[in-house]
DNA sequence: CGGTATCCTCGCCGATACTG
DNA sequence: CAGTATCGGCGAGGATACCG
C-alpha cells in the first residue's frame, strides 16, 4: 500500500536501530508521542504514577474525562506497552491498571512536565497578562 | 453557554496562589498543557530549543505541518509567554521566533520526553509486538 | 517571505444504550 | 463494575486564495 518510490537516496540517513525521528511525519514515534501527550494520556500516566488504579478510580480522579475517552486512552497506552491491564475474574468484575517498567519511565518525564506547569502557572498567567498590545482579531477562544 | 449551575460548592477549593491543578477540568493549567503537548506544540518547542528559527525554517524542519497550524501553534505559545516573536522591518519581511526564559524551561521538559521516546522507540515497538496473549486467539490487527 | 481569511472535511469526543 | 457499540455535533486542522 505504501508506494513511496522516493526512497532513492535522500532518505539515506539511517537511524541507529530503533531510534525514532519525531521530525519525520511517518515515523512511528509520532503516534507514540501523540498517545502520550494526548489530552487524557498525560493525566492517566501521571495518575498511574501514583500507583495502581481501577477504572472508576481513574475516572473520578481525572476531572472531565468520559468513560469512552478513558477507555480509549487506556487502550492506546496499553497497546504501546506503557500500561498493564489486569482483570480479576470476580463478581462484580474488577480491573486494575498500572504502569509497566516502560510506562513508569515515560510517565516520569510526563510528570516532570506536568509538575512544572502546575508549579509555574502563576508565572505563566503573569506572562500572558503582559504581552504588548497586539492588534485585535485574535483567534483566541 | 456556561450554564453549569453546579458551581455552588464544588469550586470551593482554593489553589495556593498560582499553583495549578491539572486534575480540575477548569483550571487554566489544562489549557496551557494542551498548548504545550499539542501535536505541533511539542515539535515547535523542541525545534526552538535548538535556537532561533524563522517561520519557513520551522515549517521545513517540522515535517507535515501546514502553514495554518504552524502559525496557530506559534500564536498560542506566544500568548502563553513561551515564544518570543520578532519582526524585522525589512524587505522581504523577516520574522524570527525564539524561546523566552519561561519557554526555555518548559521546552527542556518537553525535550526530555521527546528524546526519551525517540531513544526508546525500539523498546516501545518491541513491547507493542509482544503483548501477552490475552484471551486465546487474540484479535490482533 | 510571512502571514491571514475562507471553505470544507475528518475524526475527536460526549451522550446514550446495551452486554457480561 | 467495567466496559463495547453506535450516532451525531462540532471543532481541529488541511487546502486554497489572497494581502503587506
Amino acid at each position: 500500500m505504501d508506494h513511496r518510490a522516493k526512497l532513492d537516496s535522500a532518505r539515506a540517513r539511517r537511524k541507529p536501530a530503533g531510534r525514532g525521528d519525531l521530525y519525520s511525519p511517518d515515523c512511528p514515534s509520532r503516534a507514540v508521542l501523540d498517545h502520550v501527550t494526548s489530552r487524557w494520556g498525560v493525566l492517566v500516566l501521571v495518575a498511574l504514577l501514583g500507583g495502581t488504579h481501577r477504572f472508576s478510580q481513574l475516572r473520578r480522579r481525572i476531572g472531565g474525562v468520559s468513560e469512552k475517552m478513558l477507555a480509549q486512552t487506556l487502550q492506546a497506552l496499553e497497546a504501546d506497552g506503557f500500561v498493564r491491564r489486569e482483570v480479576f475474574p470476580e463478581i462484580p468484575p474488577r480491573v486494575e491498571y498500572s504502569l509497566t517498567a516502560l510506562g513508569d519511565d515515560v510517565a516520569a518525564r510526563v510528570r516532570a512536565l506536568a509538575d512544572w506547569i502546575e508549579g509555574n502557572l502563576g508565572r505563566i498567567l503573569a506572562s500572558q497578562a503582559a504581552p504588548r498590545a497586539r492588534r485585535a482579531g485574535a483567534t483566541e477562544r
